[in-house]
DNA sequence: AATTGTGAATTCCTTCACAGCC
DNA sequence: GGCTGTGAAGGAATTCACAATT
């Protein structure tokens, strides 16, 4: 494995990579090549074997990539064989819908705790178990339930805090969904989940004068995000 | 207005500039430097400066940018002065909070739609007064209101079909929630929005040798997607 | 004096094309 | 023959640095 600074891109490219092997092990394809990846899934084989090839040799020439095998080396790349466990902050809407949502635990990831400052909703528990706790517990639960990932759902207003809170914790790897930049320090990692962002790139694209960029692939967080 | 392609994550940055401006337009000011705003959200000025000078010339020398100007201008760029009616398609979790969402109105998004294929959806209404109708009636209610960005929040299973039925009614912009790629016909924008994306890369900057990458700024999109 | 708008320089990313291997 | 891994080429995006302007 080489040190070499592994781009953003790059890492939010192998998350693709690892869905399309999943679907593809789902069909019973046992061996895929670059190639035939790419035309299924309309990726480009080179780089998707450039992308490969800074984690290791992971293929065979003339024959292609164990499936399985792949599937697993990319989930060791991006550390999703041990598990990760979420905290999110704000019991609204999206918070809501982010700690019922049964999608993330195939991928090892799981919801542990909701946080708010409403009264109200302290205290109520969602259908899957998970209970609303007060943000002024967030350090304090964050320990005891391992917390390595925080979510911000709240409004724009209220982000700075909360991050500060989520800071305070020591928590490192944040999901921000609120419509604003936050600025984490080093050492800390902010994603920034930004549905206006995105409606705005489709609306500009709907008024463009014919059409801002006819391509359907790549991503926000490819953007972005992506 | 020049006529040279803009690319995606130029217009992506047109709207953070817009969320940058109305935040310092709520403090007070009137005025900003392209430096100012950099320096205030972590922003490069010289990429400020390009961005808004392929659309026209808005600033003034020594002086910077007026802010209401400036903000008009972008508002004009992006389409947001004309509004848009969404339909979420999928009335889960996540369709749900879309549509109960009061952060779009602001930029002239509504959501004027919810579908689903489950009869035990179908017919319920929101607390903002959206009713969930049954997805084979999509076209229908697209055109009847006017439908111009469709939502996909559906599971992976159920996006291709779900896909297939929002192309039928026309509607050339889309926001996938899914977690997979669609691809859709030329003239058609589609946006990912992909949380398992996002989250895998922060797993990766936790899993990384000492860490991936401690810059805190940019996006998913922002790509990525913001 | 301050700040924009922009050509030039730089850095980063993607794609090509082929040597090397199975 | 088919396919990977990769150096080299090409293309894009970012940043620099400064002439132009108020």
């Amino acid at each position: 494995m080489k040190v070499e600074k592994i781009s953003e891109l790059t890492v939010n490219r192998l998350s693709v990579y690892l869905r399309c092997l999943n679907e593809m092990r789902a069909r019973g394809d046992e061996t895929v090549s670059s190639q035939a990846l790419a035309d299924r899934y309309n990726l480009n084989s080179a780089q998707i074997r450039k992308d490969l090839a800074y984690f290791g040799e992971f293929g065979v020439r003339g024959l292609g990539y164990n499936i399985d095998e792949l599937r697993a080396h990319i989930t060791k790349i991006l550390g999703l064989d041990s598990p990760h466990r979420i905290g999110v902050v704000g019991a609204g809407n999206l918070g809501t819908a982010l700690a019922n949502y049964d999608g993330f635990s195939p991928q090892n990831f799981v919801v542990v705790g909701l946080f708010d400052s409403d009264p109200s909703k302290i205290g109520k528990r969602l259908p899957n178990g998970v209970a609303v706790s007060d943000i002024a517990n967030f350090s304090l639960i964050a320990e005891q339930q391992k917390i390595d990932i925080a979510a911000i759902a709240v409004p724009a207003r209220a982000a700075e805090s909360v991050l500060d809170t989520i800071l305070e914790a020591g928590v490192q790897a944040i999901l921000n969904f609120a419509p604003l930049r936050l600025k984490g320090p080093p050492g800390v990692k902010i994603k920034h989940v930004d549905l206006l962002v995105s409606l705005e790139a489709l609306s500009y694209f709907l008024a463009g004068p014919e059409s801002a960029a006819p391509d359907a692939v790549l991503a926000s967080e490819m953007d972005e995000a992506f």
